[in-house]
DNA sequence: TATAATAGAGCAAACGTTTGCTCACAGAGG
DNA sequence: CCTCTGTGAGCAAACGTTTGCTCTATTATA
């Protein structure tokens, strides 16, 4: 790699020279400028980044740290996050793979490795890992509070989200609603779960069964559990769930929106896929993106210390919890 | 920012001594070393990256510039990538957002800012821009081929592909199919509209419309072509058109499989949850991504100036194309 | 007790830039 | 002929580390 020195000896000037030349600062005369210049192209030079960063300040860097970058909800966080940050910052990503060792080693990769600001996306790591990243660099999470200087907060109402679905299901008239919801392993599923039980009437029986967060396990616990109770709708911990619950229920002739009403969670593209189409609640994915990497920017530039910021979901009706007799949803299923 | 020198002169010690505790090299006596260590972590010191960067080689890092990072291919593609570089390599990923003048200021970034090399997924920008940049750091293009230094390149056989998926059409007893392909402004969708062309036999017809590339151009142009000619066959660019296509079907009463056998390309998580599933031309995406984080890591050391991997395609039979009266969601794979 | 070995610590160069300061020299103005 | 001004160029410090070398005590060895 030819440095500013070779151009510098090449050419016969100073290093200073060179410098000048190269930055379009100061003046030098037209014939060594050229000369400079020449020989820069002919060598394939770029000044190397990190020496530049030690006089003036560089692009600062941000981390991002998600679980599965494949998977729809953390591409869309993304592309916000992305969109937000735009020039003022680059963004480097690194997936976790759902291994909670990799995703703390890849923390402290990144704050080592420069990073001035770090995004968590659902994060499982421990409160005190959290808690000794802020120490050095801020942080923004999801869907945690800490009230700590450094750590800034996105939040989605989670529990308004499953009150919204499950009295969606009320009042379109289902009185024997089921849940199927994550473990209690991840906030998440447990303040959907409450959402959930909040909206569930006098009278009625909340039915909650432990569910993964893939359409596997969506399909597989529908399978069990649909045929030996019944019941007329069903509020899935995710779109995922909800698509297995409804494949599970379509093989089992049971016929969606009319017998049972589904609904989902996140509003991803899936649900606009499927049929019939499935009613979801819809997060401001890309707007929560946005939201944080402001967030860190601000805590970056030393602005705000901490923040939190809770967003509303809202629900998006679709084929799959169509009212009783409005049986327009031609869009049955073929064969 | 607390640097060594501030915690040496705290301490009352030269910088070497910080510094050789703060790596655990060299020896210091326990009591400085205790007071060191205490004072450092007093200070939330963290050692300045571009400083170390300066006398020991620092992780290296690589861009990744993709059009747009929320739709699956991308995502897979990141993953595949991600988990070769593992910790050989600090993954920079950059969305341009489908805006060819974006990417190209991306890369440059990339490259100014200390990437020591680029995977461009997908690209838009001219063969020239390419190579300008190769001048300067290793780059792996998909798609297309250079047969230059300092340029790999990751290939799909397109056309093969695209002679599968059409004859697999004809081998199940389509007559009368049609493409719905990409308009000629990617290789991808001349090759796969060649591919498609070498299919149809003697006394056949082809039949091409243009189309984009998501879901709402397959639905539209369906909509349109559908209605006036009959076809017993649809090979569609990618599985989003595809399921554009299959959505116009629906609506328009053609019964997917049995009047209108459907197949798309890239196989997609989307296949298996529509309805019917729909049959596809999967290909290695993550395998492609290992390959190309493979190919830039061993440009970056230069062992190899450059490499051009193919890959090849396989059919996935699923319910959109099954040969008469088939059994719900047999999936098979065939060579 | 003399000598060698070793532990503990500092000096200073190096990494590749940027930039304030200095300096030489030319032409202009008096 | 002398001073002033402006131009083109170099010197050297600074950025924050790492590390080879040096130096001084201290301890072990003979």
């Amino acid at each position: 790699m030819a440095t500013m020195r070779d151009i510098a000896k090449l050419s016969k000037v100073s290093v200073s020279t060179v410098s000048r030349v190269l930055s379009g600062k100061g003046r030098v005369s037209a014939e060594k400028r050229n000369e400079i210049i020449n020989l820069a192209n002919q060598f394939h030079y770029v000044p190397n980044y990190h020496a530049k960063c030690m006089t003036k300040k560089g692009v600062i860097t941000v981390g991002l740290v998600v679980p599965d970058i494949s998977n729809p909800f953390f591409s869309k966080l993304t592309m916000g996050i992305e969109s937000e940050l735009k020039d003022s910052a680059l963004l480097i990503l690194m997936n976790s793979f759902r291994d909670i060792e990799r995703e703390k080693k890849l923390s402290l990769l990144l704050r080592d490795n420069g990073a001035k600001g770090i995004i968590m996306g659902n994060s499982h790591v421990e409160d005190d890992f959290v808690f000794e990243i802020s120490k050095y660099i801020p942080v923004v999470v999801f869907d945690k509070e800490y009230n700590l200087p450094n750590i800034s907060t996105i939040k989605l109402d989670n529990i308004y989200g499953a009150y919204l679905a499950t009295n969606h299901l009320i009042e379109i008239g289902c009185s024997n609603i089921i849940h199927f919801g994550g473990f209690d392993d991840l906030d998440v599923s447990i303040q959907r779960k409450e959402g959930y039980k909040k909206a569930i009437r006098k009278g009625m029986q909340p039915y909650v069964v432990p569910t993964g967060y893939d359409e596997r396990s969506g399909y597989e616990k529908a399978k069990k559990v649909l045929s030996s109770k019944k019941f007329d709708g069903a509020f899935c911990m995710n779109d995922l769930v909800a698509i297995g619950v409804l494949k599970a229920a379509k093989e089992m002739g049971i016929r969606v929106s009319q017998d049972l009403k589904i609904i989902g969670f996140d509003d991803t593209e899936l649900c606009e896929v499927v049929t019939p189409t499935l009613s979801s609640i819809h997060q401001p994915i890309e707007e929560m993106g946005r939201a944080a990497a402001r967030a860190l920017l601000k805590m970056i530039e030393g602005e705000e210390s901490s923040r939190s910021y809770l967003f509303s979901p809202s629900l998006i009706v679709r084929g799959s919890t169509l009212p009783k007799r409005g049986d327009k949803d031609a869009k049955e299923e073929v064969g």
